[in-house]
RNA sequence: GCGGGCGUGUUGUAAUUGGUAGCCAAGCCAGACUUAGGAUCUGGUGCCGUGAGGCGUAUGGGUUCGAGUCCCUUCGCCCGCACCA
C-alpha cells in the first residue's frame, strides 16, 4: 500500500469534524491553554501559501499542548467588516454581506484542507449582529465612562456628573481633551446641550474636533495611506485637511499603563520597542512665557525636554493650527500670516510629512519674553511644529536642536551656543553631553545635571512645572462608510444619546446604494426611517479595529446573549497564552486591543490586565517570481543563461508552470494565446527561467495556492515544508523547489510501517541504541516546540527516520512514540498510522512521550575539564572507566595537551552525580 | 537622522550557546534498478591542491588555550520610527 495522502487526509478531516475532536469545553480539572491566531480578513483572492504559516505553527503548538494534557482553546473566526467588500459593492451593487459570505466559505474550505485543529463551534464574525452587539456594547460603556487619574481607572460618567453637581471641577483629576474648570453653580446653569458638550471633554468615547483628510467627492474621511500627493488613490479626487467632529477613543488616557505593562509581557523586544516608540513617553517641563501682541499680554505655554537650554532661546514657534496663532498675529502681519496658513492648509498630511526638510514659516509680529533672561524674542509660525503634540508651541534653541537650527539659518535668526567648545557653524549640537556655558546659574554643570537643575529652578520660581508627554493620540473612531458597525447613538435635539443596552444590536439598515449621498452624507444617511423613536441615528460607522479589539474574549463564550463573556468562562480561560500573527499590527490592533482590555478590566468585566501573554510574529512569506526572456520583436524566448547575447524583454511567467526554474514549454504555450506558437532557445535542452523575490501577488504570477500543494503533495507535506523553510519569525520567499524532500520523508515514514502491501511492524524489543535515538529525539522535539524552533525539529525527525532505515527498525516500541511526536506536525498521516498501530481513539488523546534522559546518556558520562577553576570543555567517556583511564584520555586530547604542556593543573569533574577530582599533572 | 536585527557552501538553513563549522534538505555529479518516471536506492559534493596539506563563517583588528558565537572598525542588507521639541 502506497502513502495515499489524498484518501488519508480526506478521511481524517471528516472524522475530526464528525467527532468534534477539537471542541473545547471548560474543565476545572485540567489546566487551560489558549492559542490564538490573528483572524483573517476574508479577501476575494483567497489564501495563498504565505497565509497559513502562522496558523500551522499555532496548530502544531495547540496539538502539542493537548498531548501534554492541557485543555486547549484554539478558535478561529473572520474579521469580516472592511473596505474591499464595500468598494466591490459600490462598483457592482453586490451587497457586501453577500461578497463576505462567499469569501468566508472559500477561506473555510481552504483552511479545512490543511487540517487545523480549530474548535469551529466557537467561530465568530465581526459582521454578525450577535457579535457586533458586543462591539456596540463596549462602545456605549466607553461613552458612559471617564478616566479618573486619581484612581488610575475608568469610572462611570454618572460619578463625574455627581461630582460636578456638588463641587464643579474642583478636585477632579481626569484624562480630558482640554483643561477646563467650572463651579457647581456654573455646571447647574448649563443647558442640556452645553452639559453634553462639556462631558465630551471627559468621556472615553467622545465626539471631538480633529484634523482629518477629507475628500469631498468621495464624501469620506480617508486614512493617510489612502491619499497620494494630495489626491485620493481611488478616483484621483483632491483631498484637503479639514477640521471635523469625529467620534474618538481616549486611548491616550491609558498611555502610561500601556507602556508600563509591556514589561509584564512575553513579546519580542523589537515589538515592545515599537510600541514604546509609538506611545512615545517623554519627560520634560512645561514653561510659561509672557507673550506680547502690541500691548496685549498673553501667557504662552510650551513643552520642552531640554529645560537646560532655555538660555539659548532665540525665537518661539507656533504650530499653524495652534489657537495662539490668532491671538498673537500682529495686525500689520495679518495678510502674510493668513497667506501662510492657507498654503499650509492646502497641503495634505502626507505632503507635510514628505517635505520633511523643507523649511517654511512666517513671522507673527509678536514677541515673547524669556522668563530667565528677560530677552525679547520673536514668535514665528511654522508647520514644523505640530499642533497635536505638547502645547503646539515651542521655544526654539537653534544651537542644540537641528530642526530649530535649520529654521534659524533659513530665516537668519541668531544662534547662541550653550555648551563649552561646541561648534555650531555647520550644524546644531544635539547630543545631551558637555558642560554648560552662557547659561547663568547653569554654567559649569554637565547637561545631565543641568536639565533637572533648570526644571527645579523653573518650578521654584513659578515659571513652569515637570511634565510627562506622550505621543500616543486618541483614536479617530468614525468612518463615513456602510460596511462597519453602526454607532448605537441617536441624536435628540442635536444631543448624542446612548441607545439603551436592551435595544442592541443596532443592525445595519438595508440601503439601495453604498455610495455617500449627493450632499456628502455617509451612505447610512440613505437608510429610510432609520431612527430611534423618530430621533435620527448616527450615520457613520466604526473602523476596522473596533471588531477586532475584543474578539479573543468572545471566543471564550461565543454564544452568550447576556454578556460579551460570562464571568465564569472568563475566569477559566482568562487571556490568550499564545498569540501568533504578523508584525503589521504592532501599533494598530495590538495597541487598541490592549486598551480595550484594560478598559473592560477597569469596569470589572474581565479578570486580566493584558489580553495576550506571549506573542510571536511569524515572518512574511514573499513570492518568488520567475521570468522568461523574449527577444525583442519576436516570439522567441531565450533561456536565462544565454539572454545576454540578445536584446530581450523580461516577462513574468506563472510559477506554477515552472519546476526548479525549468520552464514547462508545453504548459507555457497553453498559458496565454500570445505564446501559443512561441519558439525557444534552450541551454542543455532546457529552458532556464530567471527569478526574483517580490511580494506575492497575482500581477507577478507568483502566487502559490495551498490547495494546489495539497493536491500534489498533501496537507501534511505542506505543513511540514512551511515549517522546514526556516525559522518561523524570519521572512523568506516561498520556493516550491525543495518540497520533494519533505514529501519523500513522509513516504519513508509510511514505509516504516508498510513494505508495499505488507505491514512490517514488529513487537521486537528495542535495543539501547534505538532507545537512545528515540529519547534524544523526544528531548529535541520537546525543547524545539517550546522554543518555536520548528524547522530544527523537522530536521531531527529526518535524522531519526534515516537512522531507523539504517537499522531496518520497524519496532512498535520505537514507532509508536515517534508517531505521537510527529502528530502535531503532520496530523493526518499520524492519525492513520496510529490506527494501524491498533488505536481506536484519535491520536489527539494520546500523551506526549516521556523523555528519559537515562537512555540518552546510556553508558557514557560527561566529564567537564577544568582549568584554573573554570570549565574549559566537556568530553564523553564510558561511565565505567577508571580514574586512571579518564586521566589518560583527557591527557590524550589534543586540546588538553596544550594545557598540560603549559605545566598547569587540570582537574576532571564527573558530571552528573558526585564530583571526583582527577589531578592530571 | 534615530532605534532594532542580520551577514555561514550553488540555494534554504544548522551548530550542545565559547569547544571538531557546514547537521537536515534542495541542487549538481556518478552509479544501481527500471519500458518509462517529477518513482526508489547507494555514493560523492565548502574552496585550492594529484597528494600530504593549506585556506575558509562580509571586512580589518582585539580578548581567549580555543571565536560563526564576545568586544571594537569598516562595508552591505532588512525592518520599524521619523519634524514628538
Amino acid at each position: 500500500m502506497d502513502y495515499n495522502f489524498k484518501e488519508i487526509e480526506r478521511k481524517w478531516q471528516s472524522r475530526w469534524a464528525e467527532n468534534h475532536t477539537f471542541k473545547a469545553v471548560e474543565d476545572e480539572s485540567r489546566p487551560k491553554y489558549y492559542v490564538l491566531d490573528m483572524f483573517p480578513y476574508p479577501s476575494g483572492a483567497g489564501l495563498h501559501v504565505g497565509h497559513p504559516l502562522g496558523y500551522i505553527a499555532s496548530d502544531i503548538f495547540s496539538r502539542y499542548k493537548r498531548l501534554c494534557g492541557f485543555n486547549v482553546l484554539h478558535p478561529m473566526g473572520y474579521d469580516a467588516f472592511g473596505l474591499p467588500a464595500e468598494q466591490y459593492a459600490i462598483q457592482t451593487g453586490q451587497h457586501p454581506a453577500v461578497t463576505t459570505e462567499k469569501n468566508i466559505s472559500r477561506y473555510r474550505e481552504q483552511l479545512d484542507r490543511i487540517g487545523f485543529s480549530y474548535d469551529w463551534s466557537r467561530e465568530v464574525r465581526t459582521c454578525d449582529p450577535e457579535y457586533y452587539k458586543w462591539t456596540q456594547w463596549a462602545f456605549l460603556k466607553m461613552f458612559g465612562s471617564w478616566y479618573d487619574r486619581n484612581l488610575d481607572k475608568a469610572r462611570p460618567v454618572e460619578d463625574l456628573v455627581r461630582a460636578f453637581e456638588t463641587s464643579g471641577t474642583e478636585g477632579i483629576n481626569a484624562a480630558c481633551t482640554e483643561e477646563i474648570s467650572f463651579t457647581a453653580e456654573q455646571w447647574k446653569s448649563m443647558t442640556d446641550k452645553e452639559k453634553s458638550d462639556t462631558l465630551m471633554n471627559w468621556r472615553i468615547a467622545y465626539q471631538g474636533e480633529t484634523s482629518v483628510n477629507w475628500c469631498p467627492q468621495l464624501g469620506t474621511v480617508l486614512a493617510n495611506d489612502e491619499v497620494k500627493e494630495g489626491y485620493s488613490v481611488r478616483g484621483g479626487f483632491p483631498v484637503e485637511q479639514k477640521k471635523m467632529t469625529q467620534w474618538q477613543l481616549r486611548v491616550s488616557a491609558y498611555a502610561s499603563r500601556l507602556l508600563d505593562d509591556l514589561e509584564t509581557l512575553d513579546w519580542t523586544d523589537s515589538l515592545k520597542e515599537m510600541q514604546r516608540n509609538w506611545i512615545g513617553k517623554s519627560q520634560g517641563a512645561e514653561m510659561h512665557f509672557k507673550a506680547y501682541n502690541g500691548d496685549k499680554e498673553y501667557d504662552m505655554v510650551i513643552f520642552t525636554t531640554r529645560a537646560d537650554t532655555v538660555f539659548g532661546v532665540t525665537f518661539m514657534v507656533l504650530a499653524p493650527e495652534s489657537e495662539w496663532v490668532e491671538k498673537l498675529t500682529a495686525p500689520e502681519r495679518k495678510t502674510e500670516v493668513e497667506e501662510y496658513l492657507a498654503a499650509v492648509r492646502k497641503k495634505t498630511e502626507r505632503e507635510r510629512l514628505s517635505e520633511t526638510r523643507k523649511v517654511t514659516g512666517v513671522f507673527s509680529g509678536s514677541y515673547a519674553v524669556n522668563p530667565l533672561t528677560g530677552d525679547r524674542v520673536p514668535i514665528w509660525i511654522s508647520e514644523y511644529v505640530l499642533a497635536g503634540y505638547g502645547t503646539g508651541a515651542i521655544m526654539a534653541v537653534p544651537a542644540h536642536d537641528s530642526r530649530d537650527y535649520a529654521f534659524a539659518r533659513h530665516f537668519n535668526l541668531p544662534v547662541i551656543p550653550l555648551i563649552e567648545g561646541c561648534d555650531v557653524s555647520e550644524s546644531s549640537f544635539d547630543a545631551k553631553e558637555g558642560t554648560m556655558c552662557n547659561s547663568g546659574f547653569l554654567d559649569g554643570l554637565s547637561v545631565k545635571e543641568a536639565i533637572p537643575a533648570a526644571i527645579d529652578y523653573v518650578e521654584k520660581h513659578g515659571i513652569g512645572r515637570r511634565k510627562v508627554n506622550f505621543r500616543l493620540r486618541d483614536a479617530i473612531f468614525s468612518r463615513q462608510r456602510y460596511w462597519g458597525e453602526p454607532f448605537p447613538i441617536y441624536y435628540k435635539d442635536g444631543i448624542p444619546q446612548a441607545l439603551p443596552f436592551d435595544s442592541l444590536p443596532l443592525t445595519l439598515p438595508e440601503i439601495n446604494e453604498f455610495k455617500p449621498t449627493e450632499t456628502g452624507e455617509p451612505p447610512l444617511a440613505r437608510a429610510k426611517d432609520w431612527s430611534y423613536a423618530s430621533y435620527p441615528f448616527e450615520t457613520s460607522t466604526m473602523p476596522g479595529f473596533a471588531g477586532s479589539s475584543a474578539y479573543y474574549l468572545r471566543y471564550m463564550d461565543p454564544h452568550n446573549a447576556q454578556a460579551l463573556v460570562g464571568k465564569d468562562k472568563n475566569a477559566y480561560w482568562r487571556n490568550v497564552d499564545l498569540y501568533i500573527g504578523g508584525t503589521e499590527h504592532a501599533t494598530g490592533h495590538l495597541i487598541y486591543s490592549r486598551f480595550w482590555n484594560k478598559f473592560l478590566y477597569d469596569l470589572g468585566y474581565v479578570c486580566e490586565k493584558e489580553p495576550f501573554k506571549k506573542l510571536i510574529n511569524q515572518g512574511m512569506i514573499q513570492g518568488r517570481s520567475n521570468f522568461v526572456y523574449r527577444i525583442v520583436g519576436t516570439n522567441t524566448f531565450v533561456s536565462c543563461g544565454l539572454k545576454d547575447s540578445y536584446e530581450t524583454t523580461e516577462i513574468h511567467v506563472d510559477v506554477n508552470i515552472v519546476h526548479n526554474d525549468r520552464l514547462d514549454l508545453e504548459a507555457f504555450r497553453k498559458w496565454m494565446p500570445d505564446f501559443a506558437d512561441a519558439e525557444f532557445i534552450l541551454e542543455d535542452g532546457e529552458y532556464v527561467c530567471g527569478y526574483a523575490v517580490e511580494k506575492m501577488s497575482k500581477s507577478m504570477f507568483n502566487v502559490v495556492n495551498p490547495d494546489m500543494i495539497c493536491d500534489t503533495y498533501g496537507a501534511d507535506t505542506l505543513r511540514l515544508y512551511e515549517m522546514f523553510l526556516g525559522p518561523l519569525e524570519q521572512s523568506k520567499p516561498w520556493d516550491t523547489k525543495g518540497i520533494d524532500g519533505v514529501n519523500r520523508f513522509l513516504k519513508r515514514v509510511w514505509r516504516l510501517f508498510y513494505d508495499r502491501d505488507a505491514l512490517i511492524l514488529t513487537d521486537e524489543k528495542a535495543t539501547p541504541g534505538e532507545l537512545k535515538s528515540l529519547h534524544k529525539l523526544i528531548g529535541k522535539v520537546q525543547t524545539d516546540i517550546e522554543a518555536f524552533s520548528f524547522n530544527t525539529s523537522v530536521s531531527a525527525f529526518m535524522i531519526a527516520v534515516n537512522e531507523l532505515y539504517e537499522h531496518d527498525c520497524h519496532k512498535r516500541e520505537i514507532l509508536e512514540p515517534l508517531i505521537i511526536l510527529l502528530s502535531p506536525f503532520c496530523p493526518h498521516i499520524a492519525e492513520e498510522l496510529w490506527e494501524v498501530l491498533g488505536h481506536k481513539e484519535s491520536i489527539s488523546y494520546a500523551s506526549f512521550p516521556e523523555y528519559v534522559e537515562a537512555y540518552t546518556i546510556e553508558n557514557s558520562c560527561t566529564y567537564a575539564v577544568s582549568f584554573n577553576g573554570k570549565t574549559r570543555f566537556t568530553i564523553d567517556l564510558p561511565r565505567t572507566m577508571s580514574k586512571e583511564d579518564v586521566e589518560a584520555n583527557v591527557r590524550a586530547l589534543d586540546q588538553t595537551a596544550k594545557y598540560v604542556a603549559g605545566g598547569n593543573i587540570v582537574k576532571v569533574i564527573v558530571v552528573p552525580g558526585k564530583i571526583v577530582n582527577v589531578v592530571v599533572k
